[in-house]
DNA sequence: CATGAATGAGAATTCATTCAT
DNA sequence: AATGAATGAATTCTCATTCAT
């Protein structure tokens, strides 16, 4: 049953968007009474809650199988990733997009952490495997800030959809300017003015 | 009046977020009776509108009177830029960063218009400047990305405040990723498998 | 409940007149709050088109538990037709009134219809029984003049209420009329100008 | 100016329908301000009340130079009058079908008494020429039921506008039953059970 | 457990009328 | 006289949540 009302919020969000996603609409779509969704749960937002915690695992687990790490060069093992995270975008007819969108009226933070320690850790194997020690220092910094780019910039890129540039010419650049980046040496202190 | 409300309007945002603007608050916040407010727009929409048209005002302004083309060097033109960036997220008490997390619900394509086209006309003289042409054929990629990647990893930092990142780290790393993107030679077709 | 809702629409316009017909009173003269109103009817509209067909059905059974075609007089069938006229119209303390003068803001094609084909179909049988047959070919167009002549005309005494005609009296010529006018031979076509 | 008030009034009711007149929209017909408006008139039903008691005048007019009484014969007395009625109804592009229509909330004793005293009127010259008294007693009562028979009929055939009635048979027909009826001689009593 | 009717605060919008300039 | 900005009560409709059955 709480599976059942979880599948529908998100398909309700996924047909309607957020900002029509009723706990009645729910309801219907999980084919139960608003009464028993709050058997189930003790307000919206705490079913919302249990969709994204749901999600964080799916994600987590779609991570967990995707063999990045058999890639030896970096700029293969971005681009993997990157067609991975289009590939999730477009999937569950737009789910994840509506969520990217409104990540900050959702609670988004379980699944940020997954993303960003996932990276995390499949930087930090990378560079382990590869004996270069250099961006260790702030790795940290530097996964959040290409997780998040690359994940903003996907979806906005499908959300205007605007047609003058291709998907897979944002792909190809993308992975381009994110592969070098990983690899870059730390900066020195004196090159920032 | 209008700017008064215009002005309110923002307060309102940047105080209560966008989801608790409502036209009663907004009159109030100006000082006027809501029937006011429909003299002068036709309704919230509209008024919501001026207000991103307002902005995207500024930011204009804003951009053109930053001396960032006095820069001989990539690396200090985009510090700049960036350093610019996160000043205006701050400025108005947030009202920006609201703003930008709520894109999707706004009329941002004026917006989105003026920074990607300045950046894009900065970009294009730039390379004239020191005759380089190798980038120009998918300037507008690049543009796109690098806009996009800057402006919500700046918006996510700042919103979660996690504390674990200081800005100037993210600031530097950022500058890093995308002087060198911008300067980077056009990719071989072969590079992508 | 929607019978419930149906009946305090109808005691508002009654007490209040259709311009004054708001949902709350609505809601409070059917004891219960705006809400539970649109939960049984989308909006007020509908709600009003459901009184509508009520009542078409109530004329409906009225008109058929009529034994007009008892009479073998066309005079004493007008006569009785419209003495049910005047009580339909001065039943539930004016509310068929207030609808009758609101035709065109309200969506009377229903009751219209009942009215004029009950009517159509007892001048058929009339005509049938007593082996006359000449209005038959304009039946409809004297049945659509009849009984908008005589109900506009009731309407019209009732809401005006000056007291120089009385009631009696005008039933007397209204039937005269009517009575006369439908068995009344077909004008032969010079008769018009 | 009073004359621009009522003219933009009838315009506006004409235009967008009584119930979408708003003083705004009347006094921008007028091309004058709402502060204007109310210099001249107390308040929106006293504007309305002048136009209703302008029209008044042009109705009393209208018939005061139509030569009705040159018919020797009531059948074409009549049929001019009809004629004429719907010329009225048609003209000015419907401004005077939206006010019959709305009757019920305009103040319209004055045209209503302008009509009905000129047929009142009509009818007694007419009678008084052709040495025929016996439907003086109740003229009144004719006179009524004639003039609101005719009058709304009218009215609902041109708003309903189905198409299976033309407008020429309606008036053909109204006018032998109207003509009919007022050259009928009374009812004597015991016609009625 | 499940139901779904009932709630009522709150949102956007309209419009006759006033009044300072 | 003329203006038109300002008012605010009133209207329709929504939706998260409760609770008696």
């Amino acid at each position: 049953m709480v599976k059942t009302l979880i599948d529908a919020t998100a398909r309700v969000i996924q047909q309607q968007g957020l900002d029509n996603t009723t706990t009645a609409r729910i309801a219907e779509a999980a084919g139960v009474s608003v009464g028993s969704l709050y058997q189930y749960f003790g307000d919206k937002d705490s079913l919302i809650e249990a969709l994204m915690e749901s999600l964080a695992e799916d994600i987590g687990s779609g991570l967990r199988h995707l063999p990045l790490l058999d890639n030896d060069d970096m700029h293969a093992l971005v681009g993997n990733a990157i067609r991975f995270g289009f590939a999730v975008l477009h999937s569950r007819d737009g789910l994840y997009l509506e969520l990217v969108r409104n990540w900050h009226r959702l609670p988004t933070n379980r699944v940020v952490d997954v993303l960003q320690q996932h990276f995390m850790e499949l930087a930090r194997l990378y560079f382990l495997r590869h004996y270069r020690d250099y961006p260790i220092d702030n790795l940290e910094v530097r996964v959040f800030i290409v997780t998040n780019s690359v994940l903003f910039t996907m979806v906005r890129h499908i959300s205007q959809n605007n047609g003058l540039i291709r998907e897979s010419a944002l792909a190809t650049e993308l992975t381009s300017m994110v592969a070098n980046y990983m690899t870059q040496p730390p900066q020195s202190p004196e090159a920032q003015p």
